[in-house]
DNA sequence: TAATCATTTTGAAAGGTTTCAATTTGGACG
DNA sequence: CGTCCAAATTGAAACCTTTCAAAATGATTA
């Protein structure tokens, strides 16, 4: 590999001169960029961004910190972060959190050593002490989610109580009273905010919380599948809210599994709008998250803070729409 | 930010003592431990990666280029290939191409400025270009799919044609013989592999290829549903074989439209084994490639290229499996 | 011709590590 | 007390850029 200081040698000039020209500073006779680009391509040379890393302090590095991959709802996310990281020249580095606080930690350490230069946390936990090293070091971050305190730290998300509110009042009103609830794990952001929405959509019509047509764990396919089994073991209901899609699938195949349909036996409504809501047998009727504009926003208030801006919104809250596909029927 | 040169002079020794001590480098007094040591925390001195990359010429990241992100194969290609980099200590680069060569190359070039060690290449062109650069600069990297000419390049694979075969096949043995093909475009290497495997089997059994059962165009849900519409509208089709699983399910919501049950009335085969296969109505029988196992090994090769390691094998073709669950059914 | 000024070019410092040959230290031994 | 040796420590070079004050150049003007 060559360096800046070949390229000097063989063109005849200083390595001043090679750098104003290879960057375009201006400041120099024709003649000189002639027999400068004539050297660099003779000896196929390409800057070191180690070094101009290392002079600049700065690497165009950003990372994302998000606790899997290849959740439907997170894989679009990924797909907002990641246009936005290119679309303002960014390269983006990739961090498994699996949701546990240390992991995180680790990765937060890469602004420490300067490999990054800004770092997005997807966080769902309800109070991460992870946000405590962000604010302590003052770190360029963007938080996913809405957290109890979030200590000044710029975020990006949804109302998820107003959310679940518009899903389940959209059963009610459809006329159903018997109206369970399969959630993720309320120990996650998401996951309480929708109880109190569901709670609270119930409460409008006066029908209290009824603890045996509720089941939390975690957001997988699977916990929608055993919950719906448990509940229509004991229980008489017409309609169920899914805590997400993910959820929604895994009730439909237990429904099934029953030998009920969906729709004309039970109503289903899910959260999220993942990809394939659309494509799923009924098609789903859900709550939809504006996730890949999410990410974009998100890497766009990052860039923003990295460059010095000071003026940017720290809260950022995205409106959900409810998606009626055909997954819910009204009672008769 | 304080740099080893701070840390030195509080702890008041030589640079190369302060390195020494934090690379354990031995040959230290424990006392100088001691006192550097201390100096490092009161300076919450961390070593800068930018310069330690420089001084190296590595910077422990490798990137991944590859077309999409959000699809359910490449997530779980993505998981492998972000598991074993971090179990190798690297940091994961994204890099979208969106299946055009000119993207491609632009990432390539991260690996001429330095900006990483290696590249996981996943490019399913039927002959990519991009190879051709990859092997003029001996770049360390490792490609998804066996092209045409692999030009020497270690890649990581299945048998798309075998797998295909074995789908097919299956649904032979169950009676079927009136099978259509829905399958993503046959400019790409699955593709044009997975077309080979249906007329193969075909041929075992004297069935030539009926091009009105067959429907190319992208590996989409949106394609199996208006594929399969398509050919319904003119042909008797007992049974359907999709070229992934994402196809499949369009497939299935396409049938379901018209009112057909699977299996009951049309078995369905489909390509991958997404995670979601199991989870859809009904389950999905399918050929299940090992991707997670293959972005895995994917790196765990990469990472001995970059060490200078000589002997990883160039081919590394992975088994296919037949999943049988619940969208088959044989032909009374 | 000499002085002035704008333009072009230079060369060295800085950025923060690691490495390694050279030097210092301190203990053991004669 | 002087030598010797291993162990500990040092300091400068190297990694490859960018930056910028200073120097060189060359044209213009008095």
């Amino acid at each position: 590999m060559s360096t800046i200081i070949d390229v000097a040698k063989l063109a005849g000039v200083s390595v001043g001169t090679v750098s104003n020209i290879v960057n375009n500073k201006g400041n120099v006779s024709p003649q000189k960029v002639e027999t400068v680009l004539q050297a660099i391509s003779e000896l196929k040379f390409k800057p070191s961004e180690l070094a101009k890393n290392l002079k600049r302090g700065k690497t165009n590095n950003i990372a994302l910190l998000i606790p899997q991959i290849s959740k439907p709802f997170y894989s679009i996310l990924i797909e907002g972060v990641e246009s936005a990281a290119s679309d303002n020249n960014y390269d983006l580095i990739f961090c498994r959190t699996c949701r546990e606080p240390e992991i995180e930690e680790k990765y937060l350490n890469l602004l420490g050593e300067k490999r990054v230069d800004g770092v997005i946390l997807v966080s769902i936990e309800i109070d991460d002490k992870t946000l405590d090293i962000v604010k302590e070091n003052n770190y360029p971050v963007v938080v996913f989610e809405k957290h109890e305190s979030n200590r000044g730290i710029p975020y990006v998300s949804i109302d998820n109580k107003k959310g679940a509110v518009k899903a389940v009042q959209y059963l009610l009103e459809l006329g159903h009273r018997d109206i369970a609830f399969i959630n993720g794990s309320t120990s996650t952001i998401p996951g309480i905010q929708r109880l109190q929405g569901y709670i609270e959509a119930l409460s409008k019509y006066s029908l209290p919380f009824n603890k045996d047509l509720y089941f939390e764990e975690e957001f997988e396919v699977q916990v929608g599948y055993t919950g719906i089994n448990g509940i229509f073991e004991k229980n008489k209901v017409t309609a169920v809210f899914a805590g997400s899609d993910t959820i929604a699938m895994g009730v439909i195949s237990g429904l099934h599994n029953m030998g009920l349909r969906v729709p004309e036996d039970v109503s289903v409504v899910g959260f999220d709008d993942i990809y394939l809501a659309s494509m799923l047998n009924p098609p789903l009727t859900t709550i939809k998250q504006p996730v890949f504009e999410m990410g974009y926003k998100a890497v766009e208030i990052l860039a923003g803070i990295i460059n010095g801006k000071h003026d940017f919104k720290k809260d950022n809250v995205f409106e959900t729409e409810l998606v009626i596909r055909e997954s819910c029927k009204a009672l008769e």
